[in-house]
RNA sequence: GCGCCAGUAGCUCAGCUGGAUAGAGUACCUGACUACGAAUCAGGCGGCCGGAGGUUCGAAUCCUUCCUGGCGCGCCA
């Protein structure tokens, strides 16, 4: 069988006589009715409506955008219509008469060009509220990933420095996107690369050296040109002249250098690691550079590129349109043929000297991730974005060539531009006077930082602003979303200590269409998860948190002028109870939501 | 000159990979608190989806081409 619903790839071997189970199985309501579509299309199949072999894939089920159009709303008899040689009206109601024939389905309208629109029994909606409390943080978890290995490769900062606002947005980005991939039932590798090999270390080891030198009492003076300026490396050269005492002091370059790259490197990391778990992010590898210099990776990639014809020494052209810089000179270097694959020039993997380049090492960095993963994501700043077409093609090439091709995907994420109030922040790294993520955490917190992070598509430039991200309104969807989490515990807490009520599914078929709406958005988690998971979009969960808690927070105010819509109700235990059991519910899945986000779901504020 | 990203309400942004009458917040106008948390809720106003062609049952979404803004364009990382 292929697929099948383009959102729910692997759910689908419901058959028709299994239908009553659906309610009591852990199928979600959406991937429940998905099947049961697919049986009745697979019913028109057997009797010849529509061909053999159709492929099901761009049918979809989805909640109407208007919700008097009813419960669910699919298109398969639009999509469907050209295979079968028949117009969608008429495969509509062919298709329309074997749903409405379904227990749970009290009706299958045709409307507008070909839509049919389900309306369910509320049973089913209820049934779905049980799901959310028996499954608990499970919710929303799904078998599409089927286990593939995803590695996801973020941050990968230089070690040369704390982290800073550049960095924030790709580590918020991506770790999101590590925590959707696994909810979607992905194995997640989470790394980072440590550009430890190229010259920017060593330009950190020798600011470490004259740090080490002031430590033991040495005046510096000024920081010379071409050093690291920061005062965060004062106290590494503290640390070291503690460890080593003065034989380093006045040795050449040579002697310490090594020493001191290894060294700078190291406590470099433990302070990122550091900034980055006040972000609530630790990576499960964290992978060197030198080392894979060190291990012949590059070597390797390019004797098979070469004996492949895609290396080649040649010599580049000046590149064009701004004036060619003063000291251009042609060079014969290997090159990677990447116009082949779209680029618009052909690539240095060595440099003139013989090292490698960063391409050169990077190509090979990802042949080294591909042994371990399924699958590859990349996130960069959107600054590198004119690389990404050689490295997809690098990788394109390697991995075909060493057997099945791994799939590998770059996503940029735009810069943001920090503000106060309105006003631009300037900050400038060249003086070492630049804004840390332990600034922005310490200012307003891990969870604003993470959630706003995710609340523009990566891809778009975005403004933060310190005073607008603190907002305690509506305008502020961190503040706004975590607001209707707090409201829930203590409207629970409230009914526990006075009323003596807790959550109790005895009296659900008390509830009526009200409640259902607001089941109904928290039933479209599971299928907001799986979309987002194949969009590679976490920002969508953000957006949707946002979406369910406008619908608690709806639904919750009807009790403002109707003592009786309250969740507690005081002379009714019974529907006090089926209310309580709902407020929990969309309690677990706000939850389950910013989980995936990495921010924190509050239960007072 | 070339490449990538963006352009949707006055402003800040969504838009479920081609579906129904394009949606939120904000701002502005109107209404709702002896509070299960009003830091909230309900309603109104507001659109040539940058422009122009094309593809098809159907386009903000895909293709072509312009316009505007951002980022980038030796062997840096």
């Amino acid at each position: 069988m292929r697929l099948i619903f383009s959102f729910l790839p692997c759910i689908l071997r419901l058959n028709a006589e299994t239908h009553e189970n659906i309610m009591t199985d852990t199928k979600t309501l959406y991937a429940a009715y998905a099947g049961t579509i697919e049986n009745a299309l697979e019913a028109l199949v057997a009797e010849g409506t529509l061909p053999d072999g159709t492929s099901f894939a761009n049918v979809t089920l989805e909640p109407p955008r208007d919700a008097s159009h009813g419960d669910l709303a699919t298109n398969a008899a639009m999509v469907l219509a050209k295979p079968a040689k028949t117009n969608p009206r008429a495969l509509a109601e062919a298709l329309a008469a074997k749903l409405e024939a379904h227990d749970g389905i009290a009706s299958a309208d045709i409307a507008g060009p070909g839509f049919i629109n389900l309306r369910l029994d509320p049973a089913a909606w209820l049934g779905e509220l049980e799901a959310i409390n028996r499954l608990g943080d499970e919710y929303g978890r799904s078998t599409m990933g089927e286990g593939r290995t995803v590695n996801v490769e973020y941050v990968s900062a230089n070690p040369t420095g704390p982290m800073h606002m550049g960095h924030c947005r790709g580590a918020v980005v991506g770790d999101a996107l590590a925590s959707l991939l696994e909810l979607a039932g992905h194995t997640v590798i989470r790394e980072y690369y440590i550009n430890d090999a190229g010259g920017q270390v060593d330009t950190l080891a020798r600011s470490a050296h004259l740090r080490y030198r002031e430590a033991l009492g040495e005046d510096i003076g000024e920081i010379p040109e071409g050093y690291y300026p920061g005062d965060y490396l004062i106290p590494i050269g503290e640390a070291l002249a503690k460890e080593l005492g003065d034989k380093h002091q006045n040795e050449p370059e040579e002697e310490w250098l090594p020493y001191f790259r290894a060294e700078a490197v190291e406590k470099m990391m433990d302070l990122i690691k550091s900034d980055l778990a006040l972000l609530g992010i630790h990576h499960d590898v964290f992978a060197s550079e030198a080392a894979l210099h060190a291990a012949g990776k590059p070597d390797e990639a390019e004797a098979w590129l070469r004996a492949h014809d895609l290396v080649y020494d040649g010599v580049l052209e000046a590149p064009k349109g701004k004036a060619p810089p003063e000291d251009w000179e042609p060079v014969e270097l290997p090159l990677f043929r990447s116009t082949k694959f779209g680029d618009d020039q052909d690539r240095p993997i060595k440099k003139s000297n013989g090292k490698w380049t960063y391409f050169g090492a990077d190509l090979a960095y990802h042949i080294q991730k591909a042994e371990n993963a399924d699958e590859l994501i990349d996130i960069w700043g959107a600054d590198h974005a004119g690389t990404v077409k050689r490295i997809k093609a690098a990788v394109a090439a390697l991995s075909e060539g060493k057997g099945t091709p791994t799939p590998f995907d770059v996503k940029l994420v735009q810069m943001v531009q920090l503000m106060r109030g309105g006003e631009p922040v300037k900050m400038s790294k060249r003086s070492g006077n630049f804004i840390t993520i332990a600034d922005m955490v310490d200012e307003v917190g891990k969870d604003v930082v993470r959630f706003t992070m995710l609340t523009r598509k990566p891809e778009a430039q975005m403004e933060f602003d310190f005073a607008k991200v603190v907002e305690a309104s509506k305008d502020n969807p961190v503040w706004y979303v975590q607001y209707a989490h707090a409201r829930i515990q203590s409207t629970l807490r409230k009914a526990l200590e006075e009323e003596g009520v807790s959550p109790s599914a005895a009296n659900l078929d008390q509830l009526g269409a009200e409640e259902i709406t607001l089941i109904q958005r928290a039933a479209q988690f599971p299928r907001e998860v799986e979309a987002a998971a194949k969009a590679r979009e976490p920002h969508r969960i953000a957006f949707y948190l946002y979406d369910l808690a406008t619908d608690l927070n709806a639904f919750y105010s009807l009790g403002n002028t109707a003592v009786e819509k309250r969740f507690i109700v005081k002379q009714d235990k019974g529907l006090s109870g089926a209310r309580l059991f709902l407020a929990d519910s969309i309690g677990q899945v706000l939850r389950n939501g910013l989980r995936v986000l990495g921010v924190e779901a509050v239960d007072r504020m």
